[in-house]
DNA sequence: GAATATTATTAAACATTGTTCAATATTGCA
DNA sequence: TGCAATATTGAACAATGTTTAATAATATTC
């Protein structure tokens, strides 16, 4: 079925001419200030047709979403074949916040943006396992690091819980500007520095 | 000039009035799902009269903003009396994430919403104080627990930052929805071992 | 290959949003 | 009482996400 197949691709060709539309889009102006119409309008079709290939915003949303969280696995994954546990979550870490850094609005979308993930909760829990996933490769190395004989008294979930949040708190107070404390060219360094000080703090 | 002064008492009572409406609808819908309309709806004036009393609905936000980090401080302060820098640390550290869980959507306000922040950056930097405020008491609080020997090794404003981050991270993945891989009722649990085990290792 | 069924695409419409503005009602002061 | 200032309204505007009836393009069947 040679034929209907390249039709498929044909209209998966348009599905991802609407994404890359939406990705750009997201990336200069943001989740909520693109439109159904500035999307049709930059891939020069009519804003109905979007509503052929996503159900709504949200599902674009959504597929974007995944798309984040597979690459941010896949860039944390880049340093597992560091074999010392400690130095492995350490650069896992830094892998994390260095995704954020360089992905602010997708990071935004994946972590912080409202409305459509509690669409997610409600209806379909699929999807989600690419967040899932990540967690479990921290958590996996929080283990080993444990059977090593660090964190001696603390249980593995609740730490790999307070982990992923100081690593999330570090690099979303930047993302939506609550550092205005420092002054702008900081603002990247103290999440640097932050980080640092969580490094030692894992160390001891 | 009592009578101007009771003028001016009045037309700041109507200012409370849609301050209070704001206030309500916005911890029963959210921020973006508020309408102007619906504020006024709630209050029985028109939509138009809103903008003789705040500038936009930014203003709105700002005016919650300020309230809302005003209250944070107070809760925190509620523990400033703890002798022990270390303990007291800990137990500002609670009272945060306490008045996180209790106020969700305030502190969505406060720490997670995007845009209006922004036009603050760029115009006034007042306002902000009270967010500046708190970071300093905790500051004092961690310099204190360093000359009793605690961190040693660390500065004071990165670790600040991580501790802060920290503690929005814990309360800001549940506000947000991320727990989802965690039972419903576990959601709160979850963040409070978090904070646990985040405490145990500020003691080492 | 013509006729028909299916799909892709459009343009217009709907309800809702934040915001503005001229018209009107209410009040303060002379 | 009459005039100026203020408070309040209601309608309008442009923009939003989404729906739907229409048209155009393509596939399928005879």
């Amino acid at each position: 079925m040679g034929i209907s197949e390249r039709k498929l691709r044909e209209k998966e060709q348009l599905k991802e001419l609407i994404l890359n539309a939406a990705r750009e889009l997201f990336f200069k102006e943001g989740y909520e200030k693109t439109s159904i119409r500035n999307i049709a309008e930059s891939i020069e079709y009519s804003p109905g047709i979007i509503y052929h290939y996503f159900k709504d915003k949200n599902e674009i949303f959504h597929t974007l979403h995944t798309e984040g969280f597979k690459s941010l696995k896949k860039k944390m994954e880049s340093v597992s074949s560091i074999a010392d546990p400690m130095g492995r979550l350490k650069a896992m870490g830094k892998s994390y916040i260095q995704f954020a850094i360089e992905n602010p609005i997708i990071y935004d979308l994946m972590f912080m943006l409202k409305a459509p993930v509690e669409h997610m909760v409600s209806e379909e829990v699929e999807g989600w396992e690419e967040g899932e996933s990540i967690f479990t490769m921290l958590k996996l190395t929080v283990r080993e690091a444990m059977l090593q004989g660090y964190f001696r008294g603390l249980s593995v979930e609740p730490l790999t819980y307070m982990i992923l949040a100081t690593l999330h708190g570090l690099v979303s107070l930047k993302i939506r500007k609550r550092t205005n404390r420092f002054k702008v060219n900081e603002s990247e360094q103290i999440v640097m520095n932050g980080y640092q000080a969580f490094s030692l703090m894992l160390d001891r």
